[in-house]
DNA sequence: CTCACTGCAAACATTTTGCACCGTT
DNA sequence: AACGGTGCAAAATGTTTGCAGTGAG
């Protein structure tokens, strides 16, 4: 446990944004202002194979971190790309019912929500006057898959 | 639509396999060898804006194709990478429940299995005698998030 | 003739790697 | 001295973009 895996891991514990490895990166640099973005990486995957942070697979381009290790669902805002925690129990019955239509050895599920996040919704209202806003042109193309 | 656009269109249709961007590049370049990556992915954009092909993003860094458009849902074999699709109803209950514990507004979920396919599954009984092969070394790693 | 579309190369974004160096043991 | 870890720069990977040229309408 070197100073920069101790700081990154503080940093990620303090958040609960489920960071990207640049944001990190940013953010414990106002610690270590001489760390490089390759050390954060290095101990981000360090650190998620010794079970002590998550690496999160969501939809989108960047891995997202997250400090809180428990199994648990995300939401993911269309709009602002935020990501939060769903406290909803893993449902082994969803795995149970994938097992009866599929020739895989099911293991395990992945299981994201994408909507609007309370502070673009509010925004969204002020733009449109409590008006429902237009969904339709965002759901058809970031519908699950 | 131009030759290229439509025989993008033509091999997504003709797999099942869900192929990423240089899997179809790698395809059509047998029925048009000078055809560029660049304009598989331009077509593989605009096809999927048009709702002619599905653009997936799933676990993995690279973005998958499908030409079956309806909404369902995919297992992925964490051994090939493959991914093949599971022929489930997508539940709308599932978001109803995620609606309840967030003050998102929640519109679609996106949810996707990791297992092991009949082929690698196969692959893993040879070599170790039809006993359980050892999965503890990749089930915490790659469980849901 | 026009204009969307193409091929090519360069740019881009994210992540990984090679390497010399540093600090601790 | 040995060695894991670091910083930097370069490479690798996947995708997008600028641009000049091409071809169907």
């Amino acid at each position: 446990m070197t100073n920069q895996r101790r700081i990154i891991l503080e940093e990620i514990r303090k958040v609960a944004s489920h960071p990207t490895a640049d944001e990190i990166f940013r953010t414990v640099r106002k610690r270590l202002p001489k760390i490089s973005l390759a050390t954060v990486y290095r101990n981000l995957e360090i650190l998620s194979e010794f079970g002590m942070i998550r690496k999160l697979d969501l939809a989108g381009t960047q891995k997202r971190f997250d400090g809180y290790t428990e199994n648990h669902y995300h939401v993911r805002c269309v709009e602002c790309g935020r990501v939060d925690d769903v406290c909803l129990e893993p449902d082994p019955v969803i795995e149970q019912a994938a097992q009866g239509v599929t020739d895989y050895d099911v293991l395990s599920h992945r299981l994201e929500f994408l909507g609007v996040c309370a502070e673009c919704k509010k925004k969204t209202e002020r733009e449109f006057g409590r008006s429902k806003p237009p969904k339709n042109e965002r759901t058809l193309s970031d519908a699950p898959n």
